[in-house]
DNA sequence: GTAGTCAGATTGTCCGGACATACACATTGA
DNA sequence: TCAATGTGTATGTCCGGACAATCTGACTAC
């Protein structure tokens, strides 16, 4: 069966990017199974009546995503992994409520702190000047999950506790107005002091999951530091890597 | 001071990987300072004699990689941000080398044996088939750091145990002409059952960081599962994660 | 029968150009 | 003074074509 393709030169959506939309789509959804062949771009492009650096640049997002697979005097076919989702800078909240696990946030702390020397150093701001420290508790089925702690650089945004009860840090970053970039993250484990054991309803000494990530936005700018603790029964981390060659 | 660049046509790399190659020499070594902006794309173009597409894809393959931000009606500039290294797909050999901690390997076990459920399905091969089974403990200062347990589909390459000592896996996997392509991991944590305290030479019940992760190589195929088991005194995962909006 | 060779197919690289779009800045208007 | 408008500049998108590099498979020669 011949895959229907087509696109709409009138829409503002860019042309390579409405095809390889469809291509994802066909893809996720089984019509192009694991394995086999795309078609050659040039058929391909006459046939959508496109160009040729225009398929190539559809097919080309699919192949960084680790979708698709190119090879020269061959084709291009579809991966047959079992899993194929790309990895992402994940937010906990976002990651819950995809799972249905229908988080909950519970804010401890929203205040403002002078900066730590390790804050300053993460954050990029002067040491001993103020930044936004926010500690949160994250449930999940009214149980709790992680402890959040996090600071933030001043005059970012304005941080509502309301707000951050009633949704993720990411999405508030985001709907400021901020594009997030990249994440720099240190995943370790460590038992349980007593604090944190009260905290997560623990016990002290049981193994807890660490994550510190600082995230930078599209200019390089750090934007968030946080330090958090998962109880390692009730979350792991999961993602998928990409080798850039 | 003009930035010196120059491309050779008679090389057989090309054009678009050696400007890119230069560039991203020019940020490392800090000749081209963050925050900078790179001049525009027609200038560089006409300035080296390469055409505008050229130069757009050597730019482009390094705003894949965090190094450049381009802004439409500004131009491109060097992210300033701390740090620049991209995520990859690491093997625990190669970083306890570049770290210079002296890895070492003592291989417990190479053998063959049928393939439980489990990894049956994370390899893609049948349920009770044979697999490779190789467990190492993986020393730093002559200290255990880590006991990683891995299985392989048969046929893929010969698992030698005196060059399973010499290096890594991940090195060996590559040698034997298998282009690694992604991998799925999860990350978590749990208290060491005896066994796996005293392997490491920690105390039962010890916070223990665990690695699971089926790595594929460019055609989809799974070529490894690995179960590990970290001392997280020792050792923490740290990489870049970069949004792919 | 095996190895080497050749042709076809397909992606990889590169060119030169065209127009659209978004941002920064200066200008103009209220 | 401040907002709206215009203008220049840079990237974003798209085109059509050309040749090179590489893989597959069939054919040929030994």
């Amino acid at each position: 069966m011949q895959l229907e393709l087509r696109v709409d030169r009138s829409s503002p959506v860019p042309l390579y990017f409405q095809l390889s939309q469809q291509l994802e789509a066909a893809i996720e959804h089984g019509t192009l199974t694991p394995g086999s062949l795309l078609g050659n771009e040039i058929e391909l492009a006459s046939r959508l009546g496109l160009s040729r650096p225009t398929v190539r640049q559809a097919i080309q997002s699919l192949v960084d995503k680790g979708l698709l697979v190119r090879r020269r005097g061959v084709g291009t076919q579809v991966v047959h992994s079992q899993v194929k989702r790309p990895l992402e800078l994940s937010s906990l909240y976002d990651d819950l409520e995809a799972a249905g696990q229908h988080p909950a946030t519970k804010v401890l702390v929203n205040t403002v702190v002078p900066a730590s020397p390790e804050i300053a150093a993460a954050l990029g701001v002067p040491e001993g000047g103020d930044v936004h420290r926010v500690e949160r508790l994250r449930l999940a089925h009214g149980e709790p999950m992680a402890y959040l702690c996090n600071h933030l650089p001043p005059g970012l945004l304005d941080l509502d506790t309301a707000q951050l009860e009633a949704t993720g840090l990411y999405r508030l970053l985001r709907t400021a107005g901020i594009t997030l970039h990249s994440a720099r993250q240190s995943i370790g484990a460590r038992a349980a002091t007593a604090a944190e054991a009260e905290r997560l309803t623990e016990d002290e000494g049981a193994p807890l999951l660490t994550m510190r990530r600082t995230t930078f936005d599209d200019t390089g700018r750090a934007v968030e530091f946080g330090d958090h603790t998962y109880r390692p029964s009730r979350y792991s981390f999961e993602f998928q890597l990409l080798v850039r060659p």
